[in-house]
DNA sequence: CTGAAAGCGCTTACAG
DNA sequence: CTGAAAGCGCTTACAG
């Protein structure tokens, strides 16, 4: 730390660096970015200048010189930041935060409810000011993942984005896979009247959870039956809602297979209000394996999600994007998690 | 937009801004930051130079220059994260992430789990790469307070920080008065037994929540049974082991005060297993009215932290410390929320 | 009110 | 392998 006139500290810059060490700025500059054409000398003779003066790279100069930001965003847009209250977001905000942190990337949080904000913030993005974008927005008609693509910024979306093809990189869980797995598992029990709490239909999670809900019925040889189906919106109203009408629909329903375990809360709790006991009268299974799902009883049995490896995955590929390379989509398995309530 | 000679897209530049509009760069740039000493013609020229540029400002180069950064992080220390699953953590960083935008800053999500982390992280803090810190960490060990205080960043807690006395600035709920209200709620039901669950005692809300309730029984003259109090840890499952706990140590009990939602969900959970009802046989109080408060049956009766004013304070109290004012604690009042559980 | 110019701290061809 | 130098896009005294 140098002090000037006034007293404030300054921060040493590379201009001390190389002072102290007896280099030139370009050579202290190329140790700092890789260490290529820098003699073992040079290199030694740098490294415990740094330690000495305590520098840290200025990272505005360093982006205005590169043109890089050396930073990435975390973009909720408006249909996904009701479910803020969902267990799942934080999951995946703390994993990226964390995998970003051992690059050394900071994660800009940024949120976008009205199209004032979306405008904004595709405006800010486009900018320059992110390198890349980790996007949480699923819904059909969101024009975000569409507009920052064409733009050309860098951008992974978290779940299949459905009407976008494979033109935009995502990371999703396989969803049809596994609702197949937790179908079988509920048919496995012995029930063969088994409802279905769907995601929301314009989401990813929400059709491809309810096709294989349907494959396995299929191939099970059992019917479909539409009064046994109710379209859900992951949150947990919405499960209440749902968990009332199915028994309306089919008071004869003996299992229930709840796209969410944010919902599965509110399915499970009007089922014992309505006297039906879980899992003796109706198996309950969701889908996620949120911190929601042992925060009932019975402890709900439910798929996990990878959340870790999707996180990890997500950033992986924004950072081989920001690097200049193509990536595509991925989807990542479930996995059964097997509790009291089915 | 200007396309250079290999067709990537230029951002356009303030010279590009300053050659439509037939002023110089500095014209510009001072309209650009305030738009003192412009004359009304020259601002409508760069105004419109502007609108045909679409001209965004370099935030690096506009950092470079004034040695600010125009950021914020938003820090969470070791531990503190484990209450990633504390609902009122989104509601804290949403209500910030929001305040901030309107100023046009972004936040930087920092998490410090391990003593790396934060050497890390306040390395990178006090280099300047942001101009204030936004803490939620409220261990009285926690070092991270002082360290940045002392390193003269602008500084806002969550909460009030133990130990580091009136020198930090903070913002948080009156536990005191809000811990008095509740219990007065639950003897105003008419029970003499009542229990607490405190949170942790190292931590704000702890000790606090704790006097109001010694407060309260002392203006009733009613004695304080040590075996009536149990330690809790803010966490589901800490709610459990005490619920049992004071079951064991205490069976007569008739109310209990627990010190967050989030624990009261698992005192209820193991009341209801133990065969008692709420509130039939026993009345619970909450604290924070997060999201869990609705989400148990019956729902909870609880003391609402204003979670929105407490993040838009912190982000006024931080954005004075920038501008160079100072700022001193401050503390909000809580609401009693009465709903079915006391 | 305005323009010319220095300076913020880096990176990166370029010439050696 | 290394140094000198240009340049990234702004802001801000300074002189007018």
């Amino acid at each position: 730390m140098t002090t000037s006139a006034n007293g404030r500290r300054r921060p040493p810059t590379i201009h001390d660096v190389a002072r102290e060490a007896g280099v030139s700025r370009g050579t202290v500059s190329r140790f700092l970015n890789g260490g290529h054409y820098v003699s073992p000398a040079a290199r030694r003779a740098v490294e415990a200048a740094i330690r000495k003066t305590g520098y840290v790279v200025n990272r505005h100069a360093r982006s205005l010189s590169t043109g890089r930001s050396d930073s990435v965003a975390f973009l909720l847009t408006e249909p996904q930041e009701k479910f803020f209250e969902d267990p799942n977001f934080n999951v995946l905000l703390r994993g990226c935060t964390e995998r970003l942190a051992q690059h050394d990337i900071p994660l800009l949080l940024m949120l976008a409810e009205s199209d004032d904000d979306r405008r904004r913030l595709t405006r800010y993005i486009t900018s320059g000011h992110v390198d890349g974008v980790l996007l949480l927005s699923n819904h059909s008609g969101d024009p975000v993942a569409a507009e920052l693509h064409d733009a050309g910024i860098p951008l992974v979306v978290c779940g299949k984005p459905i009407g976008l093809g494979s033109k935009v990189s995502y990371v999703a869980a396989a969803d049809r896979e596994g609702a197949q797995e937790m179908v079988r598992h509920l048919l496995t029990g012995g029930r063969r009247r088994i409802g279905m709490v769907t995601g929301p239909l314009d989401m990813p999670g929400g059709p491809d959870r309810l096709a294989g809900y349907r494959d396995v019925l299929a191939e099970a040889g059992l019917p479909y039956d539409p009064a046994l189906v109710v379209e859900g919106d992951f949150r947990r109203s919405g499960g209440e809602r749902a968990a009332r009408r199915l028994l309306a629909q089919a008071p004869d329903m003996d299992a229930v297979f709840v796209a969410s375990d944010l919902m599965a809360l509110g399915v499970v709790n009007v089922l014992q209000q309505a006297g039906r006991s879980v899992p003796g009268d109706i198996t309950v299974g969701g889908f996620d394996d949120s911190p929601a799902a042992t925060a009932i009883a019975p402890a709900l049995t439910t798929m996990r999600q990878p959340f870790d490896r999707i996180s990890a995955e997500m950033v992986r590929m924004l950072l081989a994007q920001i690097a200049g390379e193509d990536t595509a989509g991925v989807i990542l398995p479930t996995e059964l998690v097997v509790r009291d309530s089915a």
